[in-house]
DNA sequence: CAACTGCTTTACGTTAACGTAAAAGTAATA
DNA sequence: TATTACTTTTACGTTAACGTAAAGCAGTTG
């Protein structure tokens, strides 16, 4: 099975299919066509896939097309795939200061948790 | 120097006052008055930072708001302290859910970027 | 063949998170 | 004392990311 109705891939990744039909007005998707129907291919999967991930680490959906158009291939200018790697590299900054926030964050939760355990007990005892 | 002033955070931080006034407005913030001036606690400025800390992580204004009273005092009933454990587990699920999507996107960059490199090379030898 | 079911386009509406501009108060400084 | 630098409130504007509704085509199912 290498195809994927819009509402095949709605339901895989629980949203609208309005917000598939988004993306590809965005330019993010470009699914082919069987008549006026859309047919996605595995590889419109996997963008989709790629997209929803950018959006839960908060990207904007242009984020996200800048770093899936990292993936294709066909950049054969040399400044591009100069300009390619500088991106990538402002790209694992922005996640690695993400991943030293998420780990402030859990220690705080952490805390705070503790905190009320501790509030709990003591309120057992009472 | 246990006080600021807006514009103080707001160069510290990198955001507008309009920003920091919004946040007020949403409850986010609540500093002191002198006068009709807002005048900023160490513990103001570290809400702060906790808000743009999540808003780095892509959370919401009312998301950061949640996490942000979790670690407020005074939560003696013991429906808030169990609704707060829980709420706390959501986030902690949530940002191990991020932590693995960075990675997976780590990885992705460092292979995007090896074929950039590798692109490069091969173009030189033409 | 009528009624679903699922797909399509078109287009206006909505929410969050501020931006921006206007008008005015206050305090230090030239 | 006039200007400069900072602050305030009020209020309309903007952008991103969809939501929602309307109207219609295409296949198939009782």
């Amino acid at each position: 099975m290498a195809e994927y109705s819009i509402s095949q891939l709605s339901k895989e990744f629980e949203v609208t299919t309005r917000t598939i039909r988004h993306y590809e007005e965005l330019g993010l998707l470009a699914p082919a066509r069987r008549g006026q129907t859309r047919v996605y291919s595995p590889a419109d999967r996997t963008r989709l896939k790629l997209i929803l991930r950018g959006k839960r680490l908060g990207l904007s959906l242009d984020d996200s097309r800048e770093i899936i158009d990292m993936y294709e291939p066909g950049k054969t200018n040399i400044d591009q795939l100069n300009k390619l790697i500088g991106a990538i590299q402002t790209q694992r900054h922005k996640l690695n200061q993400q991943l030293d926030d998420i780990s402030m964050l859990l220690k705080d939760l952490n805390k705070a948790e503790a905190d009320c355990i501790k509030a709990l007990k003591s309120s057992g005892l009472t």
